[in-house]
DNA sequence: AGGCGCTTGTGCACACTTTCACAAAGCCGT
DNA sequence: ACGGCTTTGTGAAAGTGTGCACAAGCGCCT
């Protein structure tokens, strides 16, 4: 379940917090969501509740690690040393959290050498080599759309089997390999949608309240 | 609908390419999506496509962006300096797709006055008059964790209607404001997810391929 | 030891999403 | 001008996810 991280996250806070104990409906508030929905995400990890008191927050949070597979860290590989790139691996927030960087690599001859983020970038063609030294299994593509394909067939050939896409594409792997898609350029157009109903909304409301022929408020 | 924006990916690459014209087979191809999916998406927005033909690509560009409100730019406030801030406005992605950074804050003043993807870092006192001056309706949270709820309060006070939220916590707004959450490290736990299974799967096959007592291969 | 109050785990109904299937409609060749 | 081919737009079916409601179970207090 896509949810389980988000529990995680939030028992983390909870434990760190000195909280020992938390019921379903507390864990659904802090979460924003149904208390009926934490319990069923939560039965199936096993029936780890005690009825009349709740979920133990330390036990807890050691069976989701353990379903998530977060009980070692898994190293990463970032394809594209470019702005996107650089800047993934310049944020410490992958390694904080158990997915330190493990190699960066590009195309580009005048990137190679560069140290960001503690890691020399290298070239593409020594990605296997990266891969299989340090049995990485995910790849990050950091490139610019039209290269997304190739850093993705390049992942998937150094024997890398999940893949976090950032590229602006969709990108084709064979079956069996897990690939994320995350672009900020589509969050900040959903909110864009959001902000231009909102304004045709005030728009509608403000035509209607001047005096007028009718019918024709909500006309575009 | 959240894939729009998709389509109005695919369909601007597909008219920059010089296609004219795209039927919504092609189009769910390139999208890995259902055809018939496709079709009800895009009818919402009216019935922009010909039998027997298809869609007209810049039609439809010019269509979703209309729904989208993408037919003026969209100044956005970074709230947060650090890493993470730092990394996503020096990252030219926002001003390429039509979201350029209208100002970063931070409240930490050795931060203040720096210049990062060529806008000052200012004082989040100032946030309001950022907002304002700009007319800026989206704010993006780029702070730490604990830090994330001041940054929603702060950016809602200063008028701001839409929120990203790149920290992992979870906020809370007064209805009517839009929040959306992208959390990088979610989305590489869930991968984590997929290579335990994976990893899991893995083991019970060579349990199972080893001769010994039966009943015995998914043990945990 | 027994009852009471609280919380989990889950069957069931409902709502929403996705997919199928096909009639309506447009283009093209004859 | 008409018939056949192609593709849209959409009703209906199948699937998925969500939320309610309640029985089962546990601890605590007397």
């Amino acid at each position: 379940m896509a949810r389980l991280p988000v529990y995680l996250q939030l028992l983390s806070e909870q434990f760190e917090a000195g909280i020992t104990n938390i019921s379903s409906e507390e864990l659904a508030t802090l979460g924003g969501v149904n208390a009926a929905k934490v319990r069923k995400d939560l039965s199936y990890l096993g029936s780890y509740g005690t009825r009349g008191v709740g979920y133990d927050v330390e036990f807890l949070v050691f069976q989701i690690k353990r379903e998530l597979g977060l009980t070692h860290e898994w190293h990463v590989v970032i394809v594209g040393a470019g702005n996107l790139g650089q800047a993934l691996s310049g944020y410490g927030g992958f390694g904080e959290r158990g997915f330190p960087v493990g190699g960066i690599v590009d195309v580009a001859e005048d990137k190679i050498g560069s140290v960001i983020g503690g890691v020399r970038v290298r070239h593409i063609d020594e990605l296997a080599q990266i891969v299989q030294s340090r049995d990485i299994a995910i790849g990050v593509i950091a490139t610019p759309g039209p290269a997304a394909q190739d850093a993705a067939d390049a992942l998937v050939a150094a024997g890398v089997t999940s893949v976090l896409n950032f590229a602006p594409a969709i990108v084709n792997t064979p079956h069996g390999i897990s690939v994320r898609k995350v672009d900020l350029a589509v969050e900040l157009q959903i909110l864009s949608y959001h902000e231009q109903r909102r304004a045709n909304a005030r728009q509608a409301t403000k035509l209607q309240a001047v005096p007028g022929p009718r019918g024709r408020g909500a006309s575009a």
